[in-house]
DNA sequence: CTACACCTTAGAGTGTACTGCAAGGTCAAG
DNA sequence: CTTGACCTTGCAGTACACTCTAAGGTGTAG
């Protein structure tokens, strides 16, 4: 199995070194070794546990999250019910940022058609409603 | 028109004294004058403006849109299509971020199918769909 | 041997909307 | 006159995922 450093490695998968050493902090991925000089050396498989938190990272969980998963991921005890409740969680999140974004997404609509866009702000019932003493 | 304190309408609108403070610096909302000790005197018509600016949050705006807002709504010259095209373009914001919640909502349920959520990490094809190699 | 690209570290900065803290001044009630 | 609730300021901290900087060491091509 090939080894490199960590550029390498950014560049293999499209992210910065920067990235790659605050992963390492945060216990996402470590370095295989070093060099005498420090140099840290990552197998090629670093690159595939690099993946894992991309893609992870794109069905919207948090680098915290991801951390769980990766230890699931590396224990061959881990149960698959604990990554399906992490899952099921992370719906039940979106879906409650959905419903927010959608609440918000027909208010402004609902303003919006009623604002032909000319004369004064005096005239705008977008910000009648802002305005409005409930 | 009655005069109050900051912790006065903190607490008649609902926020913080802080938050206020905060407001301020942004140059949301400056109360009318300062007492001889210092002392952040707000007419009640604060409330209302205060009131504005959590309903526009409410809609989706940032503090520095909602400057922008307030600013409009304040300027008898302000006309009404900036605050339009500010509304539209936040609806566009507004569904894309849609659109991305929507992605990792579908993606995860489809995982989320496939998993009965029994046995080891090994079967869980939540775990497999993240470790592939593309 | 000298460029030059790469690597190291610790630490600070980014954006957003607050929240908390310390140290001190003010005000009304008892 | 003291207690306690309120007010002031400036500054630090929170969450999140980076990103940048400075100051220095390493590795390789020509």
């Amino acid at each position: 199995m090939q080894t490199m450093t960590i550029g390498t490695l950014a560049k293999q998968v499209g992210v910065g070194a920067g990235t790659l050493r605050y992963y390492e902090r945060l216990g996402l991925l470590a370095p295989e070794e070093r060099t005498a000089a420090g140099y840290r050396i990552y197998r090629s498989d670093a690159a595939r546990r690099l993946r894992f938190i991309r893609r992870a990272q794109a069905l919207g969980f948090s680098l915290e999250e991801i951390a769980t998963l990766l230890a699931l991921n590396d224990n061959p005890q881990g149960h698959a019910r604990d990554v399906k409740r992490l899952s099921l969680e992370k719906i039940r999140d979106i879906e409650a940022r959905l419903h927010d974004l959608q609440r918000m997404k027909q208010a402004l609509e609902e303003l919006a058609v009623h604002c032909n866009g000319k004369g004064s702000t005096a005239e705008c019932p977008i910000l009648a409603a802002l305005n409005e003493n409930d």
